[in-house]
DNA sequence: TTTTAATATATGATTAGACATATATAATAT
DNA sequence: ATATTATATATGTCTAATCATATATTAAAA
């Protein structure tokens, strides 16, 4: 229930509506923590029965009312807890791993293109973490702390740094397979 | 459904057992892609009813019978298939970066506590990733083919990789911390 | 003027995976 | 003798997450 504390960690700073808490997701943790719009909803009515959040619908005139959420100080309790509490061993999958380890079974020019295929896909992604230091800074503004927005700066650090070790192992896998020092038989 | 096409990959070297197959798993792909047994158990059902697998009852003195499943050529088109198939944008969720990103709610020990342990298990499993290769060996003696082995041994590089860029992120995050470098407001 | 996009919330259905537990046989260890 | 471990398969239940879809309001665009 890693999202149940994610969204009360957004919720620590400010109150937030199910949509507002969607863009922010998508916006701030979506690289680690992508989530879903119907999901969101459907925590934020546990959260509210856990008694670790409170509603209050916002009449609007320009758009349809919205209803805002504010952590309650159970809320901050349960945060702090699990923020401080050892998690249990994740494991995390990968698909593409599952293509490397059969890849065997390809020719060596569909392999190729395999693993060409994730080398964009990671340069993409890469590209995408070089957007994140602008919204952080907007967020960072938002919530006035410097602080927070370290611990912000470190998840992307993290993101950089992992997806940079995978393209060098990615780009040292295309060299070997085009230089044909992959086995045959 | 990946599982479903990592258990094929492993039917198209030899055939399987449930049992067996939870066993292959558990000391070859576990690290990106660990196998329930219940799981495993329904999905040689579900490759059986797609006609991707077939199933023979092996009677043994010493042990309970078996249920032995071989691929069908169906199946070993699937798997080709499916190997050569770009697969739709994979995401990762990491509960550990959760915590990372509101870390700024702990104190300096708590957060540094975080990351220590952290430290910790990951240390661990890249120590648990050098056991692999002989596993491998193992494996390659009885598939017979260094070509498949290539593969696998690369699915282990990536790991190493990736765990060792996550290792040095942290003990440089460790060192901030320690040095007092991580903003209190 | 009609459609599309953005804002806003909600529900129904499905799936993959996790966890617990049940059953059974045979060998080994205490 | 008894208990434990390894081998072997199976089912029931639960949860997190996904996907599709429904509904409603207002602004902007075609």
């Amino acid at each position: 229930m890693s999202l149940k504390y994610a969204m009360l960690g957004f919720l620590s700073y400010q109150p937030f509506s199910g949509y507002e808490l969607k863009a922010t997701f998508d916006d701030s943790v979506r690289h680690f923590w992508p989530a879903d719009q119907a999901q969101i909803y459907r925590t934020l009515a546990e959260l509210t029965k856990d008694g670790w959040a409170t509603m209050e619908v916002v009449p609007q005139e320009d758009r349809p009312n919205k209803k805002v959420y504010y952590i309650t100080e159970a809320g901050r309790e349960a945060l702090r807890g699990w923020l401080a509490k050892p998690l249990p061993l994740q494991d995390h999958r990968s698909a593409e791993l599952i293509q490397v380890f059969f890849a065997g079974q390809l020719t060596d020019e569909q392999a190729l293109a395999m693993f060409e295929r994730f080398a964009q896909e990671y340069r993409a992604g890469l590209a995408s973490l070089y957007q994140i230091p602008e919204q952080i800074k907007a967020y960072e503004d938002m919530v006035g702390s410097s602080r927070e927005a370290f611990f912000w700066m470190l998840t992307l650090e993290h993101g950089i740094h992992s997806t940079r070790a995978v393209l060098e192992w990615l780009e040292s896998v295309i060299e070997r397979l085009k230089n044909k020092q992959v086995p045959q038989g």
